[in-house]
DNA sequence: GCAAACTCCTGGTCTATACCAAAACGCTGG
DNA sequence: CCAGCGTTTTGGTATAGACCAGGAGTTTGC
């Protein structure tokens, strides 16, 4: 029904890809072929892959070309079920990539455990993945008197488990926020998709039940990938 | 640092932007006239403002021009206070209007709320305001047992405070979903925005403490409007 | 004095083309 | 069979215009 040429082809498109889902393997063809099979320019082209992109059916990895995306990951951020737990359990196949492991302050973060500017963290940068599509990069910053060797002994696994199992913590109070964002030109190397593609930002501030501070986290994701789902009991 | 031309221009109007904020009263100069400010092509001009808005730095009102976005509202979906309350502890001002008053049958909520298909719902679609912008559309899709005569005497307030003051229910288990995407025309239409802008989609099922279905509702809000945030406390 | 009609401006859409750098591909030699 | 190297393909970026229709402001007419 719209008048815009790029919206008609918004519609070709989407049937295409849905039919043809299989037969691509989950990638696009090249934009110049495209175009030309929908006898128009790149620019109107992309505007159309543009408005796929932002409902989340297809992504593009930076440079590489346009793909299917596949189904989003349901994330419950108020449970601390493991990455690799809920993951498995939707039947699909969680990966973990440490970036980074340091010691050092992080204003952000101290502000939101309410601890003193200056205070280090052990910090954890890692890249996640499903199905070995990376679908988001995180920093954990982990006050090191709960978990004073933690980075002799991190390689990839569940923070929370650790935490519980190794230290004994109850991860009790939480506070989260959750907010669109472009991702930045360093989140989105390291995602390898364009610089400035959406994404959805999730930072949680955590105590124990003694309302201790135990971590802050950051975590970005690609916006396609992933729906929350929270499911609460009692009254508020 | 970057070298595409238009992220050298997305800092420089980041920059201008918070400088002339008041200047410009929020609307940014037509973009023939900044494209020849930093002599280029509004290809490239929009390119750059494109980026902007994926960061929710600015919006555009459909047709009408760019605009600064306000400061996001915070949110918390998983309480009941109703928007006028929360709007207003902010510090802005709230406003909603009432699209649509109707009786019928919905698939999806009927689904949410494990109800037969044909269920009839009472319906209420509303458009919310924060100082004077639209924000959000939503539908309302009541259990008609749980608020008879609620078609009747509705006029925009809010939906919880109803159903607890007036109908004694408690709110207790809720499931929550939360999805990015691009807005409908008809969503984009009644929110002055131009077609597939990216939204937030919030879907909600409500049952009382006795587990009977009160109601579901589905939210879309503009992406660069709202902060969500939820505090909890008590292990998971 | 106010509503209707008109004009101008502006954003929305589109064409056609070009160049670059990274990725993908294919060839070649060990 | 594989590593290294050169070629081709492809996405990313950019230019220079053009037309249209909706919005906004102004003028006209009752």
């Amino acid at each position: 029904m719209p008048d815009a040429y790029y919206l008609q082809l918004t519609e070709q498109l989407r049937y295409l890809i849905t039919q043809h889902a299989t037969q691509w393997e989950g990638k696009l063809p090249a934009e110049r072929v495209l175009a030309e099979r929908f006898s128009t320019t790149r620019v109107t082209l992309r505007q159309a892959l543009a408005q796929l992109e932002g409902e989340g059916l297809i992504h593009r990895s930076n440079r590489r070309g346009w793909f299917i995306s596949p189904a989003r990951l349901v994330y419950d951020p108020t449970r601390d079920a493991g990455f690799n737990d809920y993951v498995g359990a939707q039947g699909r196949q969680p990966r973990t990539a440490v970036l980074k492991l340091e010691t050092r302050s992080h204003l952000v973060a101290a502000r939101a455990l309410g601890l003193p500017d200056d205070q280090p963290f052990h910090h954890i940068r890692r890249r996640r993945y499903v199905d070995d599509r990376a679908v988001l990069v995180e920093s954990l910053w982990v006050v090191p008197e709960r978990a004073p060797e933690l980075l002799d002994i991190y390689s990839g696994q569940s923070l929370w488990g650790l935490l519980r199992g190794r230290w004994g913590h109850h991860l009790a109070n939480r506070s989260i926020r959750m907010v669109s964002e472009a991702l930045s030109p360093l989140d989105a190397e390291e995602l390898l998709v364009a610089p400035g593609a959406a994404g959805l930002n999730i930072c949680r501030a955590i105590f124990d039940d003694q309302q201790r501070p135990i971590e802050y986290d950051e975590e970005h994701w690609l916006h396609d990938s992933l729906c929350i789902s929270v499911e609460l009991s009692g009254q508020q």
